[in-house]
DNA sequence: TAAGATTGAGGTATCAATCTTT
DNA sequence: AAAGATTGATACCTCAATCTTA
């Protein structure tokens, strides 16, 4: 399918095969720049104020927002985007800095729970303001009034064809 | 200016301090996400096609596209995303897999121009198609008829603030 | 056998310090 | 003094292999 090709239809540069052409270049690079740009003010940020970077505050807000705290190094894999051996790896510092804790777990002996500790829990309530407004401020707050949707879409339509 | 709390006025959730609420979330993690997987599966298929990572393939692919194939190691760190000794180490690696060399600069001793070898600029012609074959099948063709316009404004938005 | 988690080995990035040239 | 590039030290992540339990 999609295999006439339309390029005499009247649009320039339909281009739909080749290189890519300057519009979806600027589309594609538009998204590697902003993310790099947006996660290193936002991990600079956290740094500073809170001494974790995003990427750990994330694990600890995942881990805040659950109901009871507590949650399977795999399942914090799949939440922060990293694989389980970098999830062990990030939870091996936490520990040693007394944000979170490991705890078997009684009805699968080969799971560990991390734990949030009372640090961790006082580091993310005074850290989780500061996050909140760099987000909109670096990013949100510069969308117009149908972008958070139009991007909401986008993000959803993507993660369909991941399994198709 | 943005002072005044229009909580009230009928949109449920308008949240404008505080932590994320749901759709903020969608739209941030989204980006965070999307990234992710894209960067992985393009580098994935670049690193069984072509041999290099997506970071590496641009840097090349720069080059390939700059008038002389040459560029000092700065305006790489620029373009590629990367600070001065990342595109030292960077080059440093393509240089021993003859893919680019290093070139001083008559005009100015500082500068080192990094410059496509002939294998270089081969692996690039090589690539080129699977690369943009990759990027329209994992993103470009996912997104809707406005949707390419409208990601492209956001990307600028986020650019002009970036300065100010 | 498979799932969950960890470990060893190795790759690639950063920061801070340094060297050279401007 | 500042700019461009590099280096040493270090941090963090991944892959493949391993261990334990299901």
């Amino acid at each position: 399918m999609a295999f006439y090709s339309d390029d005499e239809s009247g649009t320039g540069t339909a281009s739909r095969s080749g290189q890519l052409d300057d519009q979806e270049l600027q589309v594609w690079r538009g998204l590697l720049r902003s993310h790099a740009r947006l996660t290193n003010a936002l991990s600079g940020q956290l740094q500073s104020e809170a001494g974790v970077s995003l990427q750990e505050y994330q694990l600890l807000q995942h881990l805040f927002d659950h109901p009871i705290q507590r949650m399977p190094m795999s399942e914090l894999a799949r939440l922060v985007l990293l694989t389980p051996s970098g999830i062990t790896r990030m939870v091996d510092r936490l520990v040693g800095r007394n944000l979170v804790n490991r705890q078997p777990v009684r009805s699968d002996a080969r799971v560990q729970h991390a734990v949030l500790t009372d640090a961790g829990r006082e580091l993310v309530i005074s850290a989780v303001d500061t996050y909140a407004n760099s987000v909109r401020r670096l990013f949100l707050d510069k969308l117009g009034p149908d972008d958070a949707v139009a991007l909401s879409k986008v993000w959803n339509s993507l993660d369909i064809g991941d399994e198709g």
